[in-house]
DNA sequence: TGCACATATATGTATAATCACATATAGGAG
DNA sequence: CTCCTATATGTGATTATACATATATGTGCA
């Protein structure tokens, strides 16, 4: 799996702690690949026991003591191995929504225009935060000294939110097509 | 989990084996769905327990039985009941491809052009599938006497199809980005 | 005053999904 | 004559994921 590889990549860009990596999950990968915040404390204790991260532990007067994990030399080559070697995986989708649509013919055409509606409103909240992700990467590259990774970063939220208006614009288009029928 | 509404959904269609489900998957909604045969196994058997299919055994001189699955009276109740609940889960995207290319900074340009040209061949075959899903879908929908299917089936394919040709764009847009850099 | 939310950690359990293997036959490519 | 694909079923082991829960405190809001 890669949520190992997705953890090694972000170490790479500074030490963590579990619940800042779930924040830059959210922040920017969100669109191909996510993860529950104790799936992440589990595989960084495995990536520990595996020698590719360290760990210290930094306590605090209010707030509860932070595990910050670093990338050791061979967390660093097994990422650079994975990066390099080709990928074959095709990514896998489950969209839950999709079925709905698909099996549409069953229900009434009121429930599920009112399901293209909901998932429209969904599509359109998930663009505006997008659009604040792409807004605020040069700044962020800027600050954490990403100048290299740029290009690359803004590369996929732009693919997220393609992706995300293209699913939009066949909403309408089908909700406009179900009207008719 | 969707798995067990996706092949009752199916099954509506109509008794099918788990090989045959397999397919029916692989025909349609690979896009936005996709099970492991052995999954597909598994999952039909606790349906059965769960009483919301039935399996009858048909002999077969040459090759192994088949075990037909139908529909019962409480798995259509079921199945209507969750199309029609709204559907509030968001899709579960992993590609471990785009993952790859998050990190590209990491490693050397020739690499990343190599992935992309990679992951474009990726997409133009699973396009050309695509098309063929959509060309022969009218004649499907008419031989299995799904007409009133037919505009939701094409309308989650065509939407598989033009995801696949945002990204196939972006690919070729990025691939240029990056010889330019 | 009370409640929700953000910070920060983690375990425990159930379910889902993948991977490797096992079985058996038939037909076509090389 | 071997290898691959298709048909058709599964089991066993392992991994991955989701969901609920527990701990502890500060901050802001109504």
């Amino acid at each position: 799996m890669s949520l190992k590889h997705a953890l090694l990549g972000f170490l790479s860009f500074g030490p963590a702690t579990g619940y800042e990596l779930k924040h830059a999950f959210e922040n920017s990968i969100q669109h191909f690949w996510s993860a529950d915040l104790s799936q992440i404390y589990r595989t960084l204790e495995s990536l520990r026991e595996d020698g590719l991260v360290t760990m210290r532990i930094e306590h605090q007067k209010t707030k509860p003591p932070r595990h910050i994990y670093s990338l050791t030399e061979s967390g660093h080559a097994e990422l650079m191995r994975w990066l390099q070697e080709p990928s074959i995986e095709l990514p896998t989708v489950r969209n839950p929504f999709l079925l709905k649509i698909f099996f549409g013919a069953l229900i009434p055409k009121e429930t599920i225009l009112e399901h293209l509606r909901l998932f429209d409103e969904a599509l359109r909240q998930r663009i505006a935060v997008y659009k604040q992700i792409e807004a605020y990467l040069p700044k962020r590259c800027r600050e954490q000294g990403l100048h290299a990774h740029k290009p690359f970063l803004l590369a996929t939220v732009r693919l997220g939110l393609t992706s995300l208006e293209v699913y939009r614009q066949w909403c309408h288009d089908f909700i406009s097509e179900l009207k008719r029928l």
